[in-house]
DNA sequence: CATAAGTATATGAGAGTTCAACTAAAATGG
DNA sequence: CCATTTTAGTTGAACTCTCATATACTTATG
């Protein structure tokens, strides 16, 4: 009933669940280490940084950078903390809420951006050919088609 | 001074960390929903239940689920409260210590395992072509042989 | 052999994540 | 319109993870 893992699939598996597992790992290392934050973070200040006006909805920043609402909810309190973020009330709709990144928050992802993109490339597109990076993205192209909602 | 990543690698990063975080997501959410167990601990079952008398020392264990020793050993203490697992000092090197995968621990395991491998079909194997697989498998072996230690 | 180094593991605090519950404000629909 | 349902976002508790540190034992070294 139960359509088991043969050998080679096994082998592929937990080769895949290693070699994520390492690149973030290194990720969150680097950016700990090096800019203080965890790579949620970081890809929250990205998401912020590329939005009009640097400003975007709670629920749209959670959708771009990948977070629950939830997380999101609870990161965003901790970068206002630092003054790297700010909440403003939403006027049209009084619910909603927008995440605005503040100047030092953009100075703090300019900081860490050299440093992350060196990892990125260390972890991930060194360890690759040209040909394996195009195979990567059909591969996740292909795994998000069927994941995601 | 910085090799940023031209607009094709930003895509494929991108996808890269959607597509490996809908996939942990997956794995996850239908591990603690239908067995209440993190993957992390699962994967502890797992290499207990993989090693000979389902027995393994501490390190070794860390190493092969893939868990850092400070995790490991905080897992444990969980899965012995719940009789999944249990130490056992070790003779002859008096620091160490034995994991031991417990008849509980071995049945929750097995009980889990169909589930789970369903979830890793339709999160990854059933997305791909078998060529997409064979190459993922090269290239998390590439991966690996870059990070691993 | 005594002491310094190193190894195996545990532990505690702090931080992030999840899940379920909660508030508040729209939208929907008799 | 009023009642219901849906949507946006927050919150608290429970749990896991990380990092630094502590503990206990073993191995090396002079």
């Amino acid at each position: 009933m139960t359509r088991w893992l043969d050998d080679e699939e096994q082998r592929t598996w937990r080769s895949f669940l290693a070699a994520t597992q390492l690149v973030n790992e290194a990720l969150d290392r680097q950016l700990q280490r090096d800019a203080g934050m965890p790579h949620t973070y970081y890809m929250i200040l990205v998401a912020l940084s590329e939005a009009p006006e640097r400003t975007m909805r709670m629920s749209e920043l959670a959708a771009r950078a990948q977070s629950s609402q939830s997380r999101l909810s609870h990161a965003v309190a901790r970068l206002e903390e630092r003054g790297w973020v700010r909440r403003q009330r939403c006027d049209s709709d009084r619910r909603g809420n927008f995440a605005v990144l503040t100047g030092d928050g953009f100075a703090a992802l300019a900081a860490a951006a050299p440093g992350h993109v060196e990892e990125v490339r260390r972890s991930l597109f060194d360890a690759l050919t040209p040909e394996q990076v195009g195979h990567l993205a059909e591969i996740c192209a292909a795994v998000r088609d069927t994941l995601e909602p």
